[in-house]
DNA sequence: CAAGATTGAACCCTCAATCTTA
DNA sequence: TAAGATTGAGGGTTCAATCTTG
């Protein structure tokens, strides 16, 4: 029959998965710990302030973050609470638009460098020695198309 | 300097957190929408059920999921208030034993095929063609060791 | 009306503090 | 006492229902 996965299957989506949580926890925590910021305050900090200028449509932001507008809604009211962000009316056409408070400035600049150690350290350093466009074709096919 | 990402590592990056993050919620949501259960749910119950026979000590199923203690008994709360498990004294010893109910029973039989599916559609499938071997070597070396 | 945004409920995870009991 | 377990608070996510307003 078809409805059990075989061994070496089984083994295969093991190691995925702990591949996949294990970077995921080990980056979040080292920034968390460097700097206070969760992926998702890094996330949003980044694109206002590096591609908006410090101010973006809220509605541009969750589309290019891939967040729905709930989530990101919720997320943003967190951050507001922690003085990251404020809201405020967009200037055209309604909305709203989400400007980078100074202590959100502040914060991503901080975070940039714990940023990037991290990332080589959990992902690009294991993987020195491997080949690199075989793993970026593979990973590639496993990103969702849709 | 030595504080940014070069254009090729964001790349790279990026890339593996589409894959990742694509991957789990995929897999997870056609496993809640084939069956009602989460990720988490089936992981204790595909436990308890075929390695324990129906029950399992808590702090042995915490152990073998890489659960720390809070996070399963927050878990199990949830669940016994769903009907999948029960919790009795344990047998030997002190602690608790987990034991799996009829209802608990019957869902992990009905995830399992689906379960199998997911992974294939979502993990499996979309490597067909690459080197396996090599992948899976990749990803050993990303998870955590310690 | 319809797009943009918010809210509430339920689920999930972590940390630290607090039982409970062999 | 120390191992096993629970609890509460706070952050994170999803879904569906509900504003709000151009």
């Amino acid at each position: 029959v078809d409805d059990r996965l075989t061994p070496a299957e089984l083994d295969l989506w093991h190691a995925w998965k702990l591949a996949a949580e294990s970077v995921r926890t080990q980056v979040a925590a080292d920034i968390m710990a460097a700097t206070g910021l969760s992926d998702p305050d890094f996330g949003v900090l980044t694109r206002v302030v590096e591609v908006g200028g410090g101010r973006m449509r809220q509605s541009e932001l969750a589309e290019s973050m891939g967040y729905h507008r709930s989530r990101l809604s919720h997320h943003l009211t967190r951050m507001e609470d922690r003085g990251l962000v404020a809201r405020e009316p967009a200037a055209a056409g309604g909305g709203v638009d989400v400007v980078a408070t100074e202590i959100g400035v502040a914060a991503v600049a901080d975070a940039r460098p714990a940023h990037a150690v991290a990332v080589r350290r959990h992902l690009l350093e294991p993987l020195v020695g491997c080949d690199l466009g075989a793993f970026r074709a593979a990973v590639d096919r496993l990103a969702v198309r849709a």
